[in-house]
DNA sequence: TCTTTTTTGAGACATGGTTTCATTAAGAAA
DNA sequence: TTTCTTAATGAAACCATGTCTCAAAAAAGA
């Protein structure tokens, strides 16, 4: 899939808080150029330091305020390792995928989709009484050498 | 699977501190107490209100202290939901379910199988050259329809 | 411009967890 | 049983991430 231009992904945020009749600041401003600079994952505390540096204003509370804006539009996703802090990718409007397999062996990491499993959750929600809202699927495996010749790179395997 | 008495999983417990010449504490003889008297899920802090129940002298550091040691040894399981504390699972020897619901709302844990999902993991694992060895699925939830009818208070799904 | 309302920064506060250190108590040895 | 050594302990300070409050600043509209 072609990388969406940065400007492209500034503007759609810029529409997303319009629509919610949010203003665009000049704190936000500083803190979407930083956030769309970059192609790391970062934290939030990292997000301060670097946009501090643009703007030796922009406070730790608006930082934390922004951050959850960034994500509701779903231009920014975020992660957890399970370390005590979260993650931040800036990339995930081209990389919808939620799941990973880990290679025992190799410690290859594979990222990939299903619309079936997605299914089969919201179905078992609803049984047990409950809206799912977010899922997290991590797959542990081993590599056969014989199987990877005709390995498969599609990133949806429905 | 048979549940295993848990008298047998304290022995264990014990056994695993005696194998790493660590000593056999009253606190420590409260803290494992707590933890398998219980079939739920549970985090540190509430282990600490529990264990202080019944001897009012256990810490908080040595409530933090020993739950590394527990999970360390395999008998309890350290489970993470992206919310800023763990939970931990003290039946985990004898439940080879790692698939978790959490509610949003009031934290009830719901363990599940699906070999529906394990079949679709299986298929996946083909496809991308690899052979799935284990899994783990978390799905978070909101229970939200329940409260609506008056099923479900905060804290409590029951 | 003036007015209204959102957003802001500073810092207090909350939370989950870790570390320090003087004291206590296991467990081994006598 | 008493003594000795050393690990384990409780209290509280500390840390890190993150949230909240509130007066002041600044956007957007009239």
């Amino acid at each position: 899939m072609e990388k969406e231009g940065r400007e492209e992904i500034k503007r759609k945020f810029i529409e997303f808080l319009e629509k919610k009749d949010f203003r665009i600041t000049n704190q936000r401003r500083v803190i979407i150029d930083t956030v769309f600079s970059t192609d790391e994952h970062f934290t939030a505390e990292q997000l301060l330091e670097w946009a501090r540096k643009k703007d030796s204003s922009v406070s730790r509370a608006t930082v934390y305020r922004t951050l959850p804006l960034l994500t509701e539009s779903k231009l920014v996703h975020e992660m957890d390792f399970g370390k005590p802090y979260k993650f931040y990718d800036p990339n995930y409007s081209d990389s919808p995928n939620h799941n990973h397999l880990i290679c025992e062996d190799c410690e290859k990491i594979v990222e990939f989709d299903s619309k079936k499993i997605e299914a089969i959750e919201n179905e078992i929600g609803d049984k047990l009484g409950f809206t799912v809202k977010s899922q997290n699927l991590q797959l542990t495996a081993s590599c056969d050498t014989l199987k990877r010749n005709g390995a498969c790179d599609k990133k949806s395997c429905d």
